[in-house]
DNA sequence: ACCTGAACACCGTTCAAGT
DNA sequence: ACCTGAACACCGTTCAAGT
């Protein structure tokens, strides 16, 4: 009854509004109801150009990882050109926690196949052998969405509930320290590097640990 | 109106009723109606014991890993024990797909505390210097929680729509396969890989990958 | 203290009806 | 072909009322 859209909806449109939705307000904003008032459409409308929610989701993820994937620059050596590709994208979910949560969902869809691509290419320039070069992809990228998404999910709690990121480490790292030494040497002693730690070098750090096991593999 | 319970709830019985559902029917057949049914009760006498659903689901994750980290032998040496830890936390997702999603929530969590504890302490063992123990045990962690997570979202569409596993990597495989080998040359290359891989011996190829990084280290 | 179940405020999705 | 919005079949959660 109200004023009809005069301008085209689009699967762009939808997905650039979704976009700003889960930026927003995370990934309980993302409704369909929300998505109308957003686009001064109906449900129908949306549904004509989205198969469901899910369709929705990935192809949002597709758009920030495939943003990512063209954007960072890999004209340096390999080894460099793989700690910035893994940078940008701990970069990039760590800005759209959404992210995240979707990329184990399905490994196939474009956004992990361009992953896979980049950083299989850059293990190949770098000169791991062949037999060794599946396995040495699959466990860099999964280590890589593994950390970012576990970012995510702690960006995700801070932009929630707490304060700030340093004093919900505090909080966590007191906890960690009040642990019986005895039952929990390993996390009693940590409890000092969690609170003090930033999430971005140990993320670089892991990157390092695994570039140099794979130069084992040569 | 129906009978009243007679034998008193507790979470433990609410835990485990959550983790048959979980099990049998994924994350969407965990809900309080079917909870209800399931422990022939009203939902008021759930929230008595449970905060809310996501309190309920940490909980189950919990009771699983908790699980894993007490049943695995550890008297190893302490490489072996590490791949044996990663092992059981890999079997143990892909027993319960559901585990997977839930890990990288909360990660102060009791769950993910046992895991950082006895894979900081095998790593201690195993002679990596103390200021590399917690980058080693962090880069580890999210390793084997990532891999297992994918794991665990294959395994859900497995059990979801797909007729079985082979079948699903085939055509998988056969889309690499199809890629312009010129704008997609590793996975055009690895999609033979793809088809006869082992995700379980992939994993393991990986925990080795890292910890010859982190022998590196010493 | 513990339990019951109607009710509330949401969801995603469908579909007859419009242009 | 594309769009509208009432309606349907679900959710998680609350709460007055019971024992």
């Amino acid at each position: 009854m109200t004023k009809r859209r005069t301008d085209g909806l689009s699967k762009e449109l939808i997905v650039k509004a979704a976009k700003e939705l889960l930026d927003d307000g995370g990934e309980t904003a993302l409704t369909f109801r929300a998505l109308t008032t957003h686009l001064t459409t109906g449900y129908g409308a949306i549904y004509h150009h989205v198969a469901n929610k899910s369709d929705l989701l990935a192809a949002a993820t597709d758009d920030v990882i495939a943003s990512v994937m063209t954007g960072v620059v890999v004209d340096a050596e390999p080894r460099e050109a793989l700690r910035t590709v893994a940078l940008g994208l701990f970069d990039a979910i760590d800005a759209h926690p959404w992210v995240g949560a979707q990329l184990s969902r399905e490994p196939w869809r474009p956004a992990l196949l361009a992953v896979y691509e980049r950083i299989g290419g850059l293990l190949d320039a770098l000169g791991v052998p062949e037999r060794a070069l599946f396995d040495a992809a699959g466990a860099l990228v999964n280590y890589v969405l593994g950390v970012a998404g576990q970012n995510a999910a702690n960006a995700r709690v801070l932009t929630l509930g707490e304060a700030d990121r340093s004093a919900f480490l505090a909080k966590v790292a007191a906890q960690w320290a009040d642990l019986d030494p005895e039952r929990y040497p390993f996390v009693h002693k940590a409890s000092a590097q969690l609170r003090e730690h930033d999430d971005r070098d140990q993320f670089l750090a892991g990157v390092d640990i695994f570039l140099a096991g794979i130069a084992t593999l040569r």
